[in-house]
DNA sequence: TGAAATGTTGGGGCG
DNA sequence: ACGCCCCAACATTTC
């Protein structure tokens, strides 16, 4: 009997181990591996520049590990599908699912589509835990508290797939396809290529790397580590997790059971629960898919946001005069890549200190974060904002200068991205202004010049904005 | 996964 | 010895 064929659809799971869609479909017959660049349809999310990157290297690394078979298109979904299903006589499409709501839309009416025309079309859970479709309140409805969620997916913790191995032996359908990598134009114009290409290694390979090496070296240290941006304590697996490069289950079944030699319970735990934080953003995006632009809590909505083109290019470009701000912001703009705490520092100021609507912010983190992930972006800057479900309150303002004395103590980080001030001793690092002249000479530093005097005042815009709040009830 | 404002406590200086 | 004040240190409340 001829071998069934079947097109494995690659989207948001750049892999081949734990790669339920590929498994199955090896498992049924030979293969054409598939993948479009279609961003039709994304409207104000279409790709950024730094995604754009990330996904050339992550593609050309997935291209590498099927031995150059990976069929590589541009142009509408719905027709390279049907265009190859016609070409090869395809009998089935497999994919793994994706959770942005123009991505499901899109799906579902590819899906029907097939089907109507008698392809077999079968779908995996590939990104998630716990997919938002099947875990909802005894209601009925979904959940809008994390602690709640958490309890009741960990719960059920015993459902999760068994990780699946690599395909031992892939047969690939003999297709003559001549689209590189290249010919997607990810780098074309890209004003990141080059920058980040110091910071990072795209793949899969590189993902499990990274994997071992903070288990063997930070999660010992991870409940306090994670907050000191100067340490390597985080994970660094966030865009790996994105592209799919690497799974959650992969990595919560890796992290679970860890032994006491490597870390302790306090700590494996908190890990997890960052997971499960993600887990949580997909869930509410899903069931609510106008968080990307819509404030979860209406009242938000009449908030008198302040729109001002130079203090959103001076937040955007690192160039407040607030160095913890400024240092974070070079970190974004230098490497598409930014630690937590400073995220919410960065996104604090913007919002709370400058009033500047969080739609800013998102964009921009959109644009250069090589994580960029629809549910993980907006949900946190709703967090941030105070206008998500089970969000920070708003009147939580994080002030840069105690944030840099806390977090930055010796002023490594805040050094680091930002040379211009690496003389000025630890005293006045985080509040330069308020350095004596002769030690701004020492430091070759003329504020207002070699590094801009602070832009707004902390203390009154932050006032500014929580009376702006206050009439909001 | 805040920070500022306000309240409380307790030790030491001093008349 | 005692009361009073000051203020640092910590706790609580408020935004």
């Amino acid at each position: 009997m001829q071998d069934k064929k079947i097109i494995v659809w690659f989207r948001a799971d750049l892999r081949l181990k734990d790669n339920p869609a590929l498994h199955h479909a090896v498992s049924q017959g030979a293969i054409i591996p598939v993948f479009i660049f279609d961003e039709q349809g994304a409207g104000d999310f279409s790709i950024g520049d730094g995604s754009k990157w990330w996904l050339h290297h992550s593609l050309a690394a997935l291209s590498d590990s099927l031995d150059g078979k990976l069929q590589l298109y541009r142009g509408t979904t719905a027709v390279v599908l049907e265009k190859l299903i016609k070409q090869f006589d395809v009998s089935s499409v497999y994919w793994n699912r994706c959770y942005e709501p123009w991505v499901t839309e899109r799906d579902a009416q590819i899906s029907k589509k097939l089907l109507e025309q008698g392809i077999d079309v079968q779908t995996f859970n590939g990104s998630l835990l716990w997919e938002p479709q099947e875990i909802l309140k005894s209601d009925g409805t979904p959940y809008k508290v994390f602690t709640a969620f958490f309890k009741r997916c960990t719960g059920i913790s015993g459902d999760l797939r068994i990780v699946i191995s690599k395909p031992t032996k892939i047969k690939f359908v003999p297709v003559k396809h001549a689209t590189s990598v290249e010919d997607l134009q990810l780098l074309h114009h890209n004003p990141v290529a080059g920058r980040f290409d110091n910071y990072w290694t795209p793949g899969e390979l590189q993902a499990h790397k990274i994997l071992q090496k903070f288990i063997e070296y930070h999660l010992k240290n991870y409940k306090i580590g994670r907050d000191f941006p100067a340490q390597e304590s985080v994970s660094l697996l966030s865009p790996y997790l994105h592209f799919g490069e690497i799974s959650p289950v992969q990595i919560w079944d890796k992290i679970k059971d860890i032994g006491h030699e490597y870390a302790s319970r306090d700590n494996v735990e908190h890990f997890l629960k960052e997971l499960a934080w993600r887990e949580f953003a997909y869930h509410v995006l899903y069931h609510q898919p106008t968080m990307p632009r819509k404030n979860l809590q209406h009242k938000f909505d009449h908030f008198p946001w302040r729109y001002d083109k130079d203090d959103l290019q001076a937040w955007q470009l690192g160039m407040t005069g607030y160095p913890v701000v400024d240092a974070a912001m070079r970190e974004l703009f230098n490497t598409g890549y930014m630690h937590n705490r400073m995220r919410m520092v960065v996104a604090s100021f913007l919002i709370k200190n400058l009033m500047i609507n969080w739609h800013q912010g998102e964009d921009w983190f959109w644009q250069l974060l090589v994580d960029a992930d629809l549910a993980s972006n907006s949900f946190n800057w709703q967090w941030v904002a105070g206008s998500g479900y089970d969000a920070a309150p708003y009147f939580r303002v994080f002030n840069p200068t105690a944030q840099g004395k806390k977090f930055d103590k010796n002023g490594e980080y805040t050094r680091r991205w930002l040379p211009e001030l690496a003389k000025l001793p630890d005293k006045y690092l985080f509040e330069p202004w308020l350095a004596p002249e002769n030690v701004l000479r020492e430091a070759s530093i003329v504020l207002g010049s070699t590094y801009p005097k602070p832009m707004v005042d902390i203390a009154k815009s932050r006032t500014r904005t929580l009376g702006a709040f206050n009439k909001l009830k």
